[in-house]
DNA sequence: CGCTAGGTTGACGCCTTTCAAAGGACGTGG
DNA sequence: CCACGTCCTTTGAAAGGCGTCAACCTAGCG
């Protein structure tokens, strides 16, 4: 097996994003057994049904996790970017629920799904740091919902671009121009809607000045147009839950990328649905 | 305070039917202090960023997890019925990212989030019910925002009343006849539509026969009927994973119900838009 | 017995999809 | 080095599902 040591202290560089991890931790963890592996592009990392013993942790390239309808209609609910665990579920639930597969060319680590169990149930904080994590992407995933189903166009495009940003920071750093690894295609995919209606609403923030682009290298001319246009907050990236300052320095760069639009400025129901009582 | 010996009692139904426990597990759980509590409708039993030092169990009544957009437009990411936790993911992350509200008169045990963390590190079963409860929450989501992006009007209504069904089977027994706790217009917006539009496509199903309807109280005439046009499959309920015989047996019923649809009958994309290499 | 929340229905309009076709970008093979 | 195929992007025109606006009805309740 080749030399995974850089594979392990990135693997206890997200560990310590989620949760504060001592010395005695990381040693835990620089022992575990790793082995890496390449995927292709469109390759099938996990299928609906599987039941993996390994739990995946992507050192290089991008994935997603997709669903389908009987009648083939296709959902991304999930984009995986570097240091992102592709099937850390599998090491309590038996089978798979969706596909997950590879959007790049990958490395992906493998790890025994029984020895990181154990690590989890042993060492306290590294169970936390986990555990962090699956609530976090839990967090994006209803951030999406509510994005696909309550934005038109434009303002989800803007939405996910500013939330690939913010994410794209903590794994790479933070920059206002980085490469989309999603066709226009699989963009409508992850956001509800035609490859083709992408194109048009791409075009229109285009026209607005707000973002350019050559082939799928994104530039974002004005990051608080952007913030503004998706009217992005980031709380349920739950920054705040950080452990390591590291991760949220990058996201704070963002802060000055621009004055955010003032959150809570406009409501457009003076009654909400469901009313307010208190109990 | 009240005695809650019921409450212990369905609390460790509930964990049974995610992970096998054992006398001592069980034990443990009657324990803990549970001190019950009273909601009435529209109250709201978690705000976005409240730190919550209690963690919330469902004894009895229906709640709904909310999030909204700065534009006042409201999501519905899940629905919260008896047996179910309300905030268990404060037991790790500091805030919450979404509102909790009832939708209907409620009683909610609420448990010490530290004591329960601790439950939950010194019995491995415990942890791992708690842990699966939550994965399988997270399906469900992600089921809801394929069914919201990927399926029409008629299609979601008939999906989410599938699963409605089988979730109360759960906790309450299976029937073909329930109460929805939902006006049309949080259904719409669990759906991601309109209430008018819930309201025509409700009378659509039942113009169909499928459904009869009177006030809040559905009936199912013909499950077989409703599965097929839902397409629905239980498989991200993750049924098979559940330690209880119980639980599974509630969902056999419904294919008493009659045959469901052959799943996989119908592909409309021959070539899927994200390929099928191997790796 | 009026008030309020929710259900029902119609007309109209728009955002998004569908269908269709053509233009790049890139790799492969002749 | 160019032909050619494949994948992706781009753009137009037409159709349709769903939203918006508006009115009326019903039931529960103080």
């Amino acid at each position: 097996m080749t030399d995974t040591s850089e594979v392990h202290e990135l693997l206890i560089a997200r560990l310590t994003s989620r949760a504060m991890l001592d010395e005695e931790d990381q040693e835990a963890v620089r022992r575990l057994s790793i082995h890496l592996r390449g995927y292709r592009p469109h390759a099938r990392i996990v299928r609906e049904g599987d039941r993996p013993n390994t739990c995946g942790f992507i050192v290089s390239g991008f994935a997603c996790r997709t669903k389908m309808t009987a009648t083939g209609e296709r959902q991304i609910v999930a984009l995986l970017m570097p240091g992102d665990l592709i099937n850390l579920q599998q090491i309590v639930l038996p089978r798979a629920d969706h596909d997950v597969q590879a959007l790049t060319s990958m490395q992906v680590g493998d790890i025994a799904s029984t020895h990181l169990q154990e690590l989890a149930q042993d060492r306290a904080s590294i169970g936390r740091a986990l555990w962090i994590d699956t609530l976090i992407e839990g967090s994006i995933v209803r951030e999406l919902l509510l994005n696909n189903g309550r934005r038109d166009a434009l303002q989800r495009l803007a939405h996910q671009l500013c939330e690939f940003a913010h994410r794209l920071a903590m794994s790479v750093g933070p920059s206002l121009s980085f490469d989309l690894p999603l066709t226009q295609e699989q963009l409508g995919d992850m956001t509800a809607m035609t490859g083709i209606h992408v194109n048009r609403t791409l075009k229109k923030l285009r026209d607005l000045g707000i973002i350019t682009r050559t082939g799928r290298t994104f530039v974002i001319n004005d990051w608080q147009a952007l913030a503004r246009q998706a009217m992005f907050t980031p709380n349920y990236l739950h920054l705040d839950a950080i452990g390591a300052a590291s991760a949220r320095a990058a996201h704070d760069a963002f802060s000055g990328f621009g004055v955010r639009w003032a959150p809570g400025a406009v409501l457009r129901r003076t009654v909400p649905a469901i009313k307010n009582d208190q109990a």
